[in-house]
DNA sequence: CACCAGGCAAGTA
DNA sequence: TACTTGCATGGT
């Protein structure tokens, strides 16, 4: 079978069993983005912690995080974890922002593809992932997400590209997934899913959806 | 008490 | 190119 219809039927047996709608889907650009800085190497309950005292302090604009005192914004978040690193991260990116073309989000966002890879990963925190997590849920450009839990499953089925780089991942999901912005988002958020609710005790569980193919237990894909 | 979580960047070989 | 380490809070 090929890498391709391997990938493709995962996708299936995912689609009908996970529901990713709610999946940041919802939030506006902003809270996209600023959770996606949150989150890195921390659990979502922390970044969403965070992310909530953002919102209380009804400072969540670009303008308002560009212009406030980086003391008090790595207070609000403090409890994401390597807080003054993601001030920065913010810091820098609502300084991007504000100083490209029109200086809004909304104008932001619209820049070319590889144009804005290039922008975010220029910021100091933004690394691959968090600038394609950005790409393709705020601004929903069609980049598939590279994270620790696609590695992990894909290479357990023995879906690896010829070498381990970011860029080796993404070109081979990309050569080998139908290119289409609510797929990618829906299938690294099913793999984010499977990851987090499968088998983390025992292998194969009774509540993995891929049954005895649960790649924790697993030998063979699908 | 030890370990890890949806990374990133700087340093090393 | 490919590994290693510090970052830091909060949950198990």
């Amino acid at each position: 079978m090929t890498a391709r219809a391997k990938l493709h039927q995962m996708f299936e047996i995912l689609n009908v069993s996970y529901d990713a709608s709610d999946w940041w889907q919802e939030e506006s650009p902003l809270e996209v983005i600023c959770g996606a800085i949150l989150v890195q190497n921390t659990t979502w309950g922390n970044a969403y912690t965070a992310l909530t005292q953002l919102i209380k302090s009804e400072k969540l604009c670009i303008n308002q995080i560009y212009e406030m005192e980086i003391v008090e914004l790595e207070q609000l978040i403090r409890s994401s974890g390597t807080y003054k690193a993601k001030a920065l991260a913010l810091k820098g990116l609502a300084e991007l922002v504000v100083t490209t073309d029109e200086g809004t989000l909304d104008a932001f966002l619209k820049i070319k593809t590889s144009d804005l890879k290039t922008a975010l990963i220029s910021v100091k925190g933004i690394g691959d992932e968090t600038a394609d997590d950005i790409i393709l849920y705020a601004a929903r450009r069609p980049v598939f997400v590279i994270d620790k839990f696609t590695k992990r499953i894909l290479s357990r089925y023995g879906l690896t590209p010829t070498r381990n780089s970011y860029r080796s991942w993404q070109e081979f999901l990309h050569r080998n997934i139908e290119e289409d912005t609510l797929k990618f988002q829906s299938f690294h958020a099913f793999l984010v899913m499977l990851a987090q609710q499968s088998c983390k005790t025992k292998p194969q569980c009774s509540t993995c959806v891929l049954k005895e193919r649960c790649f924790t237990g697993c030998k063979v894909l699908l």
